[in-house]
RNA sequence: UGGGGUAUCGCCAAGCGGUAAGGCACAGGACUUUGACUCCUGCAUUCGCUGGUUCGAAUCCAGCUACCCCAG
């Protein structure tokens, strides 16, 4: 076992706080570490003023203040092929991607995971709420302390080699007590608010993003039964379980209407009205591209909880092979907007098993 | 061109002489490393138009206009 002192690793730093107080842990602990900042997208934002370069000055920022070797990796040729590329084909599947499961699975824990390798790093660190341990031999990796910012949601998607290599330095840590050591050590990024929207994309107009890349051709607006309640901009603006930006109001009982399906062959958006409306729920979804963090399923078939969106409380799940990756995924509760394209992760308590990618809900 | 009915926010809709409910939609914000969901706030000095009665009308009266229904 090396020293800590001889044990390199390589942080992503973003550029927001999370990243910054995370490296500053793990020089605390004592470990050989070295930030790199990842430049995965080339873009202008509203005002002109390129995002990924303002993030940069505050990665400088922050290492020269703690004295940590920084750098900057352009890997937006990487992102563009492996995540952007499949970002877009899924709406033109008309599903609805998780860009940033798969920026995890191929940008920061696959290409970024090999330029630290080649930086000598004997494990990469991420500024993630999530934790890692190691039985029989085996990485897993956990839900954060701070339940409340856990995000193996995103990471459920990793496999075994790439959690062996994975530090979560913020594991214990929670979110108030991130930036209070910022502001203790007067970081720059304290009191930086936490960013959303696509990762390395960031925040913006998505409808106006999308169109940008793709085709929107406006359709009808209907009722399961056929009725036309009016005019959508274009399928792949909606996603299935979304009430806003319909349009549709003052019709029927006068509750809310919801997407519940698209038809891509007709261009038809199927929606239905009321929160409890029974054809929004659906009892089981099968699953695609299944993986598991320890490489292998626990089981043929067994019974776990798991999420269907971030930040979704869990629900109890029956979970069953059906061929190769895919799984059929029994809810215990009926569950509403299963959006096909979207990630399924799976948890065993504390424990993040993997996850999928839904292909279809099954009423 | 006989009779009856209705005209209130983008839509649906309360109100019935005392000084414009509510819902949906929409907008803004919060939440959030996807997309969504959710939550909060805002949203008709004005009630088809023109007059009249009244201290006071969206509410009563008259005329006009529009639409709907039944008869032609």
């Amino acid at each position: 076992m090396k020293e800590k002192k001889d044990t390199r690793i390589v942080i992503g730093m973003s550029g927001g706080v999370d990243s910054s107080v995370a490296a500053y842990l793990l020089q605390q602990e004592g470990y050989d570490v070295v930030g790199v900042f990842m430049k995965n997208w080339e873009e202008k934002d509203e005002d002109g003023h390129c995002t990924a370069l303002q993030d940069f000055e505050d990665v400088v920022e922050v290492s020269e203040k703690l004295n940590l070797p920084y750098e900057l990796v352009n890997f937006e040729k990487e992102y563009w092929d492996r995540v952007f590329t499949y970002f877009l084909d899924e709406y033109k599947r008309g599903r609805t991607p998780n860009p940033d499961v798969m920026c995890n699975k191929e940008i920061k824990f696959k290409a970024f995971l090999e330029h630290a390798e080649t930086l000598g790093a004997d494990y990469i660190a991420m500024g993630h709420y999530a934790a890692k341990d190691v039985k029989d031999g085996k990485a897993r990796l956990l839900r954060a302390k701070d339940l409340n910012k856990d995000q193996t949601y995103f990471l459920c998607g990793l496999n075994q080699s790439q959690i062996a290599k994975a530090v979560f330095p913020l594991a214990e840590v929670t979110k108030p007590e991130v930036r209070e050591i910022a502001e203790k050590l007067d970081l720059s990024t304290a009191k930086k608010k936490d960013s959303t929207g696509i990762c390395f994309i960031g925040e913006r107009d998505f409808n106006a993003f999308l169109d940008k890349f793709l085709p929107a051709q406006p359709g009808k607006i209907v009722t399961p039964d056929g009725q036309v309640m009016g005019d959508h901009e274009g399928l792949l603006y909606y996603t299935i379980g979304q009430r806003k930006g319909l349009g549709i109001g003052g019709k029927g009982t006068g509750e809310p209407w919801f997407v519940i399906d698209k038809n891509i062959k007709t261009n038809e958006l199927i929606v239905v009205q009321g929160k409890k409306n029974p054809k929004r729920y659906k009892s089981a979804l099968e699953a695609e591209k299944v993986t598991w963090i320890a490489d292998e399923p626990p089981a043929e078939s067994f019974t776990c909880t798991a999420k269907f969106r971030y930040r979704q409380p869990d629900q109890g799940v029956d979970v069953k092979r059906l061929e190769g990756n895919r799984w059929l995924v029994t809810f215990h509760e009926k569950q509403a907007g299963i959006a096909p394209g979207q990630v399924v992760a799976f948890y065993d308590g504390r424990v993040c098993l993997g996850g999928g990618i839904i292909d279809f809900a099954i009423d």
